[in-house]
DNA sequence: TCGATTTCTGGATTAAGTCTAAACTCGAAA
DNA sequence: TTTCGAGTTTAGACTTAATCCAGAAATCGA
């Protein structure tokens, strides 16, 4: 466990804990986009008596305080995205998992100049096939659990 | 009720049948993007006897036979949207609702041309505040619930 | 150490969605 | 007509994600 997750913590206004540390831990790390339910799976495996509740505490929290960015995108589930920066979406058909795409790899028109609307945020969301059973854009990835 | 929604479910694949056109007759001509559950409230105003497990049966059905399109993109829901054409999504901060933004009205760059996938479909979602009480784009709405 | 505050837990609760088995509808065949 | 069977509908049980709650445990400041 890296040694700044206390910091992090503390910077974004969380009291640390041994419990919110094993969460920070996996969900600010992962690329796996899971969903609360993942979570608890993942980290009860090191952290046995930590409880539901829990976990949908501190994921809220960390929503909340800025640390976590939640998303609804894939049938049936909402799950976490551990980064703050702009990015777009893409959904695989297939596994239903959810894949991160660079901002810059795709320009998108005047949003901000639409009539009738201030847009806060926004982002493309993808679906389709992932190409190439080899990972072809970036980072190496925690292993997914399909439901 | 339009006569010609008989039509449209022949011609779809589906047999016609009182509770089918009355689902149909709401979910297919909205504009407010309901879930399941708005739906069966809506269309139990004029059809009582009509039961929740009908209601998830057809607008399954519709999904399948390409009358309708589920979206998952609003906090806790999944809505329904009969406008089968490409257009983007608008999900207003304050009240949640989803709005459609045509599809013209917005350049996404060369999507298809990212290399490592095969793009099937794509949208641009916008989050934000809508501005102004009055409509700025577009079609009437039916009134919309909040939850 | 003591008392106050915060955090954590298991279990109950709610709500969306699915499943199931029985009942109903209706046209076609006898 | 009656019977048959395929397809449709229903109420209610069930499943699962998510939240709520009240007591127990841990933490903190003095």
């Amino acid at each position: 466990m890296s040694p700044d997750l206390v910091t992090q913590l503390k910077t974004a206004g969380i009291q640390p804990s041994a419990q919110r540390l094993a969460v920070a831990d996996y969900v600010l790390t992962t690329d796996a986009h899971p969903s609360a339910d993942e979570v608890l799976a993942q980290v009860q495996g090191n952290f046995p008596m930590l409880s539901r509740a829990t976990v949908y505490n501190t994921l809220n929290l960390f929503v909340e305080k800025g640390l976590l960015r939640q998303l609804v995108l894939a049938e049936g589930r909402t799950v976490f995205d551990p980064r703050l920066g702009p990015h777009h979406h893409f959904i695989d058909d297939e596994t239903g998992r959810i894949e991160d795409v660079p901002w810059d790899s795709l320009r998108v028109g005047d949003v901000r100049g639409l009539k009738g609307y201030e847009v806060r945020e926004y982002m493309v969301v993808m679906r389709g096939r992932k190409l190439g059973g080899s990972r072809v854009q970036g980072r190496s990835a925690n292993p997914v659990k399909k439901r």
